[in-house]
RNA sequence: GGUAUCGUGGCCGAGCGGCUAGGCUGAGCUCUGCAAAAGCUCCUACAGCAGUUCGAAUCUGCUCGAUACCU
């Protein structure tokens, strides 16, 4: 008989310290590291994602860093894809498989899967966007409206890409259930937290690290591939802008922090209505090595 | 010592007699495909004291503090 599988996920904000926990976990259970990273699948772009070091990368498999190239759309259900049919892969040969990441979305697609969707009509997309930047939210409300009368009731009806999407999807009569997916595996969900301030002081440092590291010639090499989603993100936005002469230096470097620590509070928010969560601090790995075995006995 | 200008919430910053400017930070939150994204909510301040006035952050005086210039 087949051994039971587990999917042993280490969640939590930016810089609180996944990667070192994940790599000694899957040295540990002998295993290897499936990131789910929104940014870390791009190859171009390392010093400013806060990819694990080439020792890192070298002492632990570590699966989806650098599989992508910046030119290309990527998104959370095409990662839930590709991220099942690679698990299954891997629990041919492995039992446990160590999940590490920040990107919320992403990882619940993986733990609970997403309804199945038409390809974006890249026609009505374009469409949208072009009435929304003439007339505002409300062209987009009442094209809902429209369409979907009780969504934009239930919905938060101030944003423009939630608005869009609901566009979308109204128009392709696809029934959503929302229901969640039963996996082949057991999840065991752990999420590393600490003192906010002490957080924010970690952020703020691995930034200048950042820097130091050469983030100014690497986003230099990116320039042409601003526009893609791909480069839509902290780290970059602020250095081209600082390229085009929007800010300073020193003021790109400080906005490069403040956003940082936006985003770390926003995965807070995200994780913490997450049900079956279990909450670490950082360097508490025996005690997530208990738990872990507790949860598989 | 004199003259001038100024002192607004954690920060920036408008207002210049009556209707909680706004922005940023911070905190809280939303979440089925751009998610390191996008959006929502909260935090009623005017240096102090005295006065003018029905009413003052806004006008007057004094005190304190800052800045600039002069001697």
């Amino acid at each position: 008989m087949e051994n039971k599988k587990y999917l042993v996920s280490i969640v939590g904000p930016t810089a609180v310290g996944k990667t070192a926990l994940a790599i000694e976990l899957a040295k540990h259970f002998k295993t290897v590291i499936l990131s789910a990273d929104s940014r870390q699948f791009y190859k171009e772009i390392s010093i400013g994602t806060a990819k694990p070091s080439q020792e890192e990368l070298n002492a632990v498999k570590h699966y989806f860093i650098d599989n992508k190239s910046v030119t290309e759309t990527y998104s959370a259900g095409d990662f839930e894809r590709d991220a099942m049919n690679l698990l299954l892969e891997l629990y041919k040969d492995n039992d446990i498989v160590i999940l590490v990441g920040g990107s919320g979305l992403y990882i619940k697609a993986l733990w609970e899967g997403l309804d199945e969707m038409p390809p974006v009509d890249e026609a009505l997309r374009q469409e949208l966007i072009t009435n929304f930047e003439q007339n505002g939210v409300t062209y987009l409300q009442e094209k809902l409206r429209e369409l979907d009368a009780h969504k934009l009731e239930n919905m938060d009806a101030q944003n423009p890409q939630r608005l869009m999407r609901a566009i979308e999807i109204a128009s392709q009569n696809v029934i959503l259930n929302k229901t969640k997916i039963k996996r082949p595996f057991e999840v065991i969900k752990i999420c590393l937290n600490k003192d906010r301030e002490q957080l924010y002081d970690t952020i703020n440092k691995r930034v200048d690290i950042m820097i130091n590291n050469g983030l100014l010639k690497e986003s230099e090499q990116m320039v042409d591939f601003k526009n893609h989603y791909a480069l839509k993100t902290v780290g970059y936005t602020e250095v081209f802008e600082f390229f085009d002469g929007v800010h300073s230096l020193p003021k790109a470097i400080e906005l490069i922090k403040q956003h940082s620590r936006n985003y770390a509070k926003r995965q807070i928010t995200w994780f913490k209505r997450e049900t079956d969560l279990h909450w670490f601090e950082p360097n508490e790995t025996i005690k997530i090595i208990d738990f872990i075995n507790n949860k598989m006995a």
